[in-house]
DNA sequence: CGATTTCCGACCGATCTAGTCGGGAATCAT
DNA sequence: ATGATTCCCGACTAGATCGGTCGGAAATCG
């Protein structure tokens, strides 16, 4: 039940990109050095990402990747929903099999809150809240 | 990313026998026709609940399951992690290799908040609660 | 004893995870 | 045009996990 590996590779990646100078584009080398993350496994993933349009890239001499929108704009469920294809999703595939008991519905009501909770909050922190609590002060400002 | 079918069948078993009346026991093969439960692949799952401390069990004519304790003091949470081994964690295996870099204490960070939240969730929500909220007017009470 | 019911370890096929491999295609400097 | 650089992309794989199944042993009761 932990998060995938490969979403967990593909949030770093995205979480340098996010904090890197803006000028130039970032090689995959130097994610996958800076995030200790596989190279050619993190070919895939910053590909994926790509297609689902959170990135851009170049080719050749002074190519790389960098974000397609501002930091901002991208919230960790978009990176996680394009990796794992879907969000975490505690209740089980909706309108299966599903036997009718008593208390079966209580159950599955029990179970879309919290999801609806979690995927509610993935979806509510960008990349920039990322950056932004890594900073010392901000977690002062927290209370923590 | 969803919740192992194991687990969902848990909770099943687990929600028929706290609606169950108290008298006597539940048959492994009652709950597994009510449930839509595997019937073999049932036993096994009665069998950790049972060790986790969740269920207890009689053999022979008479025997069956039902629950050590009151419907309220069982959580959620309890079943799950018994079942899975381990609760719903979105932040990864703590202290792996996880490199340093601009950002990664704050990814850590965002990832582990929201895993706070989702298991004091599952944590707060009891098999009583579950059975409160299959009642129509319950789903009334909370505006639905 | 014999019926009932739980207990328990071993096994199994399909799918998923976490990658690797090898080469192709675009871009750029010279 | 050539060659270096860098991304693009499909195929492959070892091992783990998922979702069970099978066969029987042990307890409990009439």
């Amino acid at each position: 039940m932990t998060i995938s590996r490969k979403a967990e590779y593909a949030l770093r990646a995205m979480t340098l990109l996010a904090g890197a100078p803006p000028d130039r584009p970032m090689l995959i080398q130097e994610l996958a050095e800076t995030g200790g993350i596989p190279l050619k496994f993190l070919e895939q993933i910053l590909l994926t990402l790509k297609r689902g349009g959170l990135l851009r890239s170049k080719r050749g001499v002074g190519g790389g990747y960098h974000l397609d929108k501002p930091a901002r704009q991208i919230a960790i469920a978009d990176i996680i929903a394009l990796i794992d294809g879907g969000l975490c999703a505690l209740a089980p595939a909706e309108t299966d099999d599903a036997p009718e008991f008593t208390g079966a519905r209580g159950l599955r009501a029990a179970l879309a809150d919290i999801d609806a909770l979690v995927n509610g909050q993935l979806r509510a922190v960008s990349l920039e809240d990322v950056l932004q609590r890594d900073t010392p002060d901000a977690m002062l400002a927290f209370g923590i």
